[in-house]
DNA sequence: AAAGCGTGGAG
DNA sequence: TCTCCAAGCTT
């Protein structure tokens, strides 16, 4: 097992991304606004976002000092605006609590909102050094493959696989450290989830997928719904609301919902039909773009 | 605990 | 074109 660790960790100080969040010195703050952001999201379209925000809002309490709509339009086409909303509770509950320091240890960060048992080890570890089991989707796939044999982690984490998490990690603390962000590196990658490149794989030779003969997932992953959702109304209200620094009268909110193609017409549809249908197309918007909406005076038909 | 939550690029 | 997927969290 020591040299599939020194393999992975070898093989990722010579091939990791030049990510600005992985920068010595980098702040807590850095790096936790970095995991907010890639929270379902791809690193080249956080990138830029992440620089705009760190310029902008360099400590917790600077974004604390925001409103909240500020944060959802920073928050550009990111997607899952809720995220920006959930970051910035985090800011402002660090910087009422924790006198504007990020916390490092996982159980105060679990605390936050936004930040769940993955975010948590992530910012402890990478930013504070802290021994923790990192557990994302990259690591997930790299176990499952490597010494599960599978071709993909099940649908949803187990708690089979940070047991096994923790029982693959190096003992000593610094290796254990680096492994974390070794074995992720790795999957995203290398050991990607779709056609991986097992020619360039350090550890192609341990592989029990490979050496299983790479057998076919024993499941189907199932799409989620986009079209006529909840989802969509949002996303064409939130597009509007995001692009307007001053009020955006009803009338004029309605035209440039109208405008949108497609996303457009099913907000609209929803706005106009009757109550019930309304009443959930409002309670999504209440959800994300409240602050938004109401700093630009948008007044929704009733 | 399964479902809901945005967005855009790759295959 | 259309489906899958990307450093998950919350209820």
């Amino acid at each position: 097992m020591q040299q599939i660790h020194d393999t992975i960790n070898d093989w990722y100080l010579e091939n990791a991304r030049d990510l600005p969040w992985r920068r010595p010195g980098v702040s807590g703050w850095e790096v936790m606004v970095s995991e907010f952001m890639l929270q379902q999201t791809p690193v080249v379209r956080v990138l830029p976002v992440w620089e705009e925000w760190m310029r902008r809002w360099p400590r917790p309490q600077d974004l604390a000092a925001e409103p909240l709509s500020e944060a959802l339009k920073a928050w550009g086409r990111l997607g899952y605006p809720r995220r920006a909303q959930r970051l910035h509770a985090a800011a402002v509950e660090i910087t009422t609590e924790y006198n504007g320091e990020v916390p490092r240890t996982e159980a105060q960060l679990l605390a936050l909102p936004g930040i769940g048992d993955y975010t948590a080890a992530a910012i402890a570890c990478f930013a504070f050094a802290e021994r923790t089991v990192v557990v994302d989707t990259n690591i997930r796939r790299v176990h499952a493959r490597l010494f599960g044999g599978m071709a993909l982690p099940e649908p949803s984490p187990r708690a089979s696989e940070f047991a096994r998490a923790r029982e693959v990690q190096p003992e000593d603390d610094r290796t254990a450290n680096l492994w974390n962000v070794s074995v992720m590196e790795l999957g995203a990658l290398v050991c990607t989830a779709r056609s991986p490149k097992c020619g360039q794989c350090p550890v192609f030779e341990q592989c029990a997928w490979v050496a299983g003969g790479q057998p076919a997932p024993h499941y189907t992953p199932k799409g989620q719904a986009w079209k006529g959702t909840d989802r969509q109304v949002r996303g064409a209200i939130m597009a509007i609301l995001r692009e307007h620094e001053e009020a955006v009268p009803q009338q004029s909110f309605l035209a440039d919902l109208a405008q949108e193609s497609d996303a457009g017409y099913v907000a609209l549809a929803r706005l106009q039909s009757p109550l019930d249908q309304r009443e959930r197309a409002l309670a999504g918007l209440l959800k994300d773009g409240l602050a938004i909406a109401e700093d630009n005076g948008i007044r929704l038909p009733s």
